[in-house]
DNA sequence: CCATATTTGCAACTCAGTTGCATCAACAGG
DNA sequence: CCTGTTGATGCAACTGAGTTGCAAATATGG
């Protein structure tokens, strides 16, 4: 689909709405949160929250199979342009968790100034 | 107010929704996001997100003064019961980033199964 | 070519959160 | 005691993301 090429050509996860504005080919909104959501399933993509909770979309960078994502690198979200940008090459480090509490993944979220935006 | 005292009596974070249902004084879903959102800005509450993008809220811990949190904690969601729990004893790690990026807050969450639902 | 399965579109809904506006309570000064 | 201003509260209506049901369209396969 051309959802993927979108995702592959931006240096930041997009929204729904920012897909369906980019699409060539006009698309359901419906139909690209089903796109999107197959394309989870499938380990192609992964979904990220936003600061106000509004899922972003990003291209996985391999190793994500069928339904399990080793969605192992951090997220920058910047305050200034709201922009959410994948950290490939920060790994979330694991913790020390209070007993009790058994941990299955992690999700590091880092908040500041992007690079374009200073 | 009496939110206060139900999120401190509480062993999770938790919704509006949630609050709205313990109050005993029975309040208007907006009257409770107001106040929350003016404890938030009091320092006396912070708000995360679950995994559905839904604000959760629980009672700063203390070091948190008016408008700026030191919101150095992370966050247990739990797959099962859907909780979001406060690590007050898990610190977010300082994570190097790549070239551009400025940092000023990290949120770290961690999924798993909580103590309860073992 | 027809029958079945998959994809798409549309409408309508849910749910969290917000906003505008009217009302009510509290308190200050005359 | 009355009035005028201020802040909290309630209500209704809206927004925006996401979901669901159903019908129409488009593949797929015998």
């Amino acid at each position: 689909m051309e959802l993927i090429g979108l995702l592959h050509a931006s240096d930041r996860a997009l929204t729904q709405q920012e897909l369906e504005a980019r699409t060539t080919v006009a698309a359901d909104r419906v139909s690209i949160f089903r796109s999107l959501d197959a394309f989870e399933q499938a380990g192609l993509v992964h979904r990220v929250l936003d600061a106000g909770g509004t899922g972003r979309y990003a291209p996985c960078t391999g190793g994500c199979a069928q339904g399990a994502h080793v969605d192992a690198h951090a997220h920058f979200h910047c305050v200034r342009c709201e922009g959410v940008f994948c950290l490939a090459t920060v790994t979330v480090p694991k913790v020390e968790l209070p007993r009790g509490f058994r941990s299955q993944r992690s999700h590091l979220d880092v908040e500041g100034i992007c690079k374009a935006c200073r």
